[in-house]
DNA sequence: AATCTGATCAACCGCCCCCTC
DNA sequence: GGAGGGGGCGGTTGATCAGAT
């Protein structure tokens, strides 16, 4: 049972000492801190919320002494201070889902956020604004086109993928677990289009096919960390790369052209490489830190 | 070593929706 | 029904840091 707030109490008056124009607008907000937080700040805001519990935000930064906006409390709350807010980079996983939600409902951050447990819609939106727009301006295409998607799905989703499943071949037996809900990721779309994909434009482009590395080639006994993944990726014992029905093999050997055409048919693949007017380095430079990006495959045929 | 540049992310802003009166 | 307030959401800004020059 949480303590009711008290009542607010009255605004201290104080002196000005410039007032002029906005003065009483400047008396009304004028003792309102902005800017980051401080320790002390953050732990009234705690304590409060211990007490009192979340929501009547402008109440409770009354309470707690706070001279913040309640709107300030509440995102300081939710974005940095809640005890269930995961810190660090977001794990390939996470990446797959941010991506997969936000080509099904767009920019709607805190739709996708409900999806990560741990990971704040304003965390997502950082996310996308900073790595994935980024690529889509260095690709000169809007960051909601259809094509920059295709691009995504085509290149940086199988990537993830492959990533998933190289962590959890090298440590299978521990839980990296993404706590996403299974069921969104298993009504996902995304699996065979993103793999047709990237076998259409890495055949069209003489690459390699990237998927057909040994990772696909897992041993029956492993389990995959990402539940949906399971029953797509991890149908192990075919060595192959399997999504349920719809089946790609991504073995070379067995590059399945009726697939390809009904991704053609489906309008995807017209995307070319030729379409995307990007610079080497900007696939490659800037986002080392992230080799999920780093597709040289995409210039091999340049070579 | 100093400066520049770009990336990151916490925080703010403005709009909108919903609820209450 | 509509006015007002609280809260949620997406967009944007600005401080800070790291790497490049």
């Amino acid at each position: 049972m949480k303590a009711a707030i008290p009542a607010a109490p009255e605004k201290e008056s104080h002196s000005k000492e410039e007032g002029q124009e906005e003065e009483e607008e400047e008396e009304e907000v004028g003792e309102l801190r902005r800017g980051p937080w401080t320790l002390e700040e953050d732990t009234l805001l705690i304590h409060s919320i211990a007490r009192y519990g979340e929501g009547r935000w402008n109440s409770l930064a009354e309470a707690a002494g706070l001279k913040r906006t309640g709107k300030s409390c509440r995102l300081r709350w939710l974005n940095y201070l809640k005890p269930d807010i995961k810190r660090g980079n977001l794990t390939p996983q996470e990446q797959l889902m941010i991506l997969e939600l936000h080509s099904k409902w767009g920019n709607r951050w805190s739709k996708i956020a409900a999806h990560l447990p741990g990971r704040t819609d304003n965390e997502i939106k950082n996310y996308w604004r900073t790595r994935v727009q980024k690529q889509a301006r260095q690709l000169n295409m809007e960051s909601n086109s259809q094509s920059f998607i295709d691009a995504i799905r085509c290149f940086y989703m199988p990537r993830l993928v492959q990533k998933i499943e190289q962590n959890s071949s090298s440590s299978s037996s521990s839980s990296t677990a993404i706590d996403a809900d299974s069921s969104t990721f298993s009504s996902l779309p995304h699996k065979s289009i993103m793999i047709n994909h990237a076998e259409n434009i890495s055949n069209s482009i003489g690459s390699p096919p990237r998927i057909s590395s040994p990772v696909a080639n897992i041993s029956e006994s492993q389990t995959s960390p990402y539940p949906a993944l399971q029953e797509t990726v991890y149908n192990s014992n075919k060595q192959e790369f399997s999504l349920r029905d719809d089946c790609y093999y991504v073995d070379s050997s067995d590059y399945d052209m009726e697939a390809l055409a009904s991704i053609s048919a489906a309008g995807a693949s017209d995307l070319l490489l030729s379409d995307c007017h990007v610079a080497r380095s900007n696939w490659l430079g800037d986002v080392s830190a992230d080799d999920t990006w780093n597709l040289d495959e995409l210039w091999q045929f340049r070579k």
